[in-house]
DNA sequence: AGCGGATGTACAG
DNA sequence: TGTACCTCCGCTT
């Protein structure tokens, strides 16, 4: 699950079900046992994602910073909260609602200069408004790395992983290993534009949906697709089977220990 | 029962 | 560049 949008979403969740009001704090697993007790009862005062990173903001500018990595995950329900088990990190709860935290590689009780630490680390996020692309092109366009390695590094960009990085270069016609260098800046801005609405859509809908009207299974004519990861993509893990627009062979390597996958006849 | 992956990151060398 | 870490799920035996 795990990319931009979801943390926005899951942000967006936690202020929803627990912004305001005084919250159980505990961690069942006991990792997090001793912040737990700390804030336990505390408010909720705001919650906000920065690419891949969750913070959940108490009184005295104190944080828990959140990463889910590549297992982390997050599981909302109304109450009354089912026995935690014991992978559960984290748990928050209120008289009408509970949610679980398993599996995070990051959970942490921050202080407001810690937090800003992670900020001044990452790159602008195409989902967080006003931050500027323009950061971002002062890196692309002096780097010899290829826009695939590019997008994924969250100094550069935060909050692409590995599915937004394969559609929205295949949307763009854009061979993955292209310098960074060799963009130009309309392409890179039309790269910024489109990964805002496609990830602004990925929040609203909880999962990652890439793939134009005219190109979608009945408009094309063809069966509709088994799906396997929760959305409607191009490329990612198509390894092997037809392009949806060209009707080529989707090609895959191993690049920085991911998978990447590309067209190469649509992507040049 | 046991394995291999998976939308991620950090650190060693 | 490799490896360790977090957890769950689906596949194979």
């Amino acid at each position: 699950m795990p990319e931009g949008h979801t943390i926005h979403r899951l942000a967006a969740d936690y202020r929803e079900r627990f912004g305001g009001r005084s919250v159980r704090v505990t961690s069942p697993q006991g990792k997090f046992a001793d912040s737990a007790a700390l804030l336990d009862g505390a408010v909720l005062e705001r919650t906000e994602a920065h690419g891949k990173h969750l913070f959940l903001g108490f009184p005295g500018d104190e944080w828990i910073h959140i990463h889910l990595g590549l297992f982390g995950k997050v599981a909302f329900g109304d109450a009354p909260a089912p026995p935690p088990t014991d992978t559960v990190r984290l748990r928050l709860a209120n008289p009408a609602s509970w949610v679980d935290l398993r599996g995070p590689t990051a959970c942490a009780l921050l202080t407001d200069g810690e937090k800003q630490a992670i900020h001044d680390r990452l790159g602008p996020d195409p989902l967080r408004p006003g931050d500027d692309p323009g950061r971002a092109w002062s890196r692309i366009s002096r780097s010899r790395t290829s826009v695939a390695a590019l997008l994924m590094d969250q100094k550069v960009v935060a909050g692409v992983g590995n599915v937004y990085r394969a559609e929205v270069l295949f949307r763009h016609g854009i061979d993955p290993y292209r310098a960074g260098r060799d963009l130009t800046r309309r392409e890179w801005d039309a790269l910024w534009a489109d990964l805002s609405v496609l990830m602004r859509d990925g929040v609203r809908d909880n999962r990652i949906d890439t793939v134009r009207p005219e190109h979608t299974p009945e408009a094309m004519g063809r069966p509709p697709r088994v799906d396997d990861h929760g959305g409607e993509v191009y490329v990612y893990r198509r390894a092997r089977q037809a392009c949806h627009v060209c009707g080529g062979e989707i090609s895959t390597a191993a690049l920085a220990a991911r998978n990447l996958f590309w067209c190469p006849d649509c992507q040049r």
